[in-house]
RNA sequence: GGAGAGUUGGCCGAGUAGGUUGAAGGCGCUCGCCUGCUAAGCGAGUAUACGGGCAUAACCUGUAUCGAGGGUUCGAAUCCCUCACUCUCCGCCA
């Protein structure tokens, strides 16, 4: 959500960063309604402070043994006045809460302009394709001839774009989760968050996946939660309306979770595999910084979840995102993608992003800054990593000629010892 | 699921026969004084949001906020209703 006061006194400004992002949002209607609320609000604040001058008044005179019925007459009349008008100006602040909570983040000045995710810039590229000697498989073909991958039985069992991990690639799922989270944990200073997997509306509203984008998600019937798309919602609303104490930030926290997505409008789209599921898991980072601090804090992060796929040895590369193409909320992100070979392309494995003040305002999370005062923190998080995604390009990136895959150096302890599977 | 208790400012904690209580007191914090150093002591200050004035500063001023929402009243932290959450006991349960 954008401060009201900058939307107010820089419409063109902001009007202009809605173009940008190809959002069709118009502030000419906003105007009106905040103009309106103004006037009555100015109106109706004058009427509150003769019935308080008033009121007292009488409450001097009943001290005294004398009675005021003319004054309590005028008085009921008035409070009448003011319950109306402040009931139009509900209504208004209602619609000018649902515009603003509708109005997307302004690009970060550096954001390159672009309409889509074919104009983002390649930031850097680390590792090499592999060769292979032989025709590689894609990871649901490997996965299933392993049968460490059951996507029928996940039809069955629940429905499409679920499945199950089976065996030694249940384990490798459990594998990689638990090596990242060491790794945040003891090389890049995060503190583990094990989250709830269901949030209620306002965490929803917290982070901007509502009121915009409620087809994306699921939620619980009969109840006020929603399953979490990612453990982002949980673990940023962790400090929902609290002041955070200057001294202690950056605060850095990185999560586990389920994530629950309902791929509403990815119909036909990555049908095969783990790549797009309804259910997946994945390692969040997340942060809470100052606000001069938080561009530097997004390069770190997204450094962070780059370490990963350095030391599993799987070739990637860095996109930033375009104004056309980045999300709702973001100020600026980082994408990283990883080499698939089935795709024969890099795809995406971690989004990395700033929201500035953006979620912060609207989940008041604030911290006491230098000088006493409370102001909004910026927040930021990034996939380190998806785990399903992880495995899918384990798999193809490290596969053998007869069919068996090599796992990565960094995850054998966690197998067990076990260097190969199948 | 049943019964009871609670929810006040950054924290703790007063305040119910409704009327200068945005809210005593303490702690913490900030500034100053004092002081070989530290501690202690002394003095002052210390919420947020939204309006108006004003340069979208400082400052002045108004309104609102004592878990949330509604009601009664000239007037509610104080009375009534609904809801949420926390705690205790019972039941159930991984």
């Amino acid at each position: 959500m954008l401060d009201l006061k900058f939307v107010r006194g820089n419409p063109r400004v902001v009007q202009d960063a809605l173009s940008r992002r190809g959002s069709k949002v118009t502030l000419s209607e906003f105007l009106r309604l905040d103009e309106q609320r103004r006037e009555k609000l100015f109106v109706v604040e004058q009427m509150k402070n003769r019935r308080n001058v008033v009121s007292e008044e009488i409450g001097r005179l009943k001290k005294t043994g004398k009675d005021a019925p003319g004054m309590i007459v005028e008085m009921r009349d008035l409070s009448g006045q003011i319950k109306e008008l402040d009931e139009e100006i509900r209504k208004l602040e209602e619609q000018l809460q649902g515009i603003l909570l509708d109005i997307p983040n302004i690009p970060h000045d550096s954001v390159p302009l672009g309409d889509g995710a074919e104009d983002n810039p390649v930031v850097r590229v680390w590792g090499e394709p592999r060769k292979f000697l032989f025709d590689p498989k894609p990871h649901w073909d490997l996965g299933e001839a392993l049968g460490i991958l059951d996507f029928e039985r996940g039809g069955k069992v629940t429905g499409a774009r679920f499945s199950f991990y089976m065996g030694y690639g249940a384990r490798l799922e459990r594998a990689v989760i638990s090596f990242m989270l060491d790794l945040h944990t003891t090389e890049h200073g995060y503190v583990e968050v094990f989250p709830p997997f269901m949030v209620n509306r306002d965490s929803m509203v917290g982070t901007g996946q509502l009121p915009k984008f409620a087809e994306d998600m699921f939620k619980i019937e009969g109840t006020d939660y929603y399953l979490i798309p990612t453990a982002e919602v949980p673990v940023t609303n962790l400090y929902r309306n609290e002041i955070l104490d200057g001294e202690k930030l950056p605060v850095r926290h990185c999560a586990y979770s389920a994530c629950f997505r309902a791929e509403a409008g990815a119909a036909g789209r990555d049908t095969r595999g783990l790549i797009r599921q309804h259910q997946f898991n994945k390692v969040e980072l997340v942060k809470f910084t100052k606000p001069e601090e938080s561009y530097e804090e997004l390069d770190k992060l997204t450094r962070n979840a780059e370490r990963v796929l350095q030391i599993l040895g799987l070739p990637y590369r860095v996109v930033v995102l375009c104004t056309g193409d980045m999300g709702f909320s973001a100020a600026k992100t980082y994408d990283i993608e990883v080499w698939l070979p089935s795709y024969q392309d890099y795809k995406e494995i971690s989004s990395c992003s700033n929201f500035s003040d953006f979620q912060a305002r609207r989940a008041g999370i604030r911290y006491r800054n230098a000088k006493g005062k409370a102001e909004l923190v910026h927040t930021l998080n990034g996939s380190g990593l998806a785990a399903g995604r992880t495995v899918a390009a384990i798999l193809e990136n490290c596969q053998e000629s007869d069919g068996s895959v090599t796992i990565p150096e960094a995850l054998r302890p966690y197998m067990g010892g076990m260097s190969r599977i199948g």
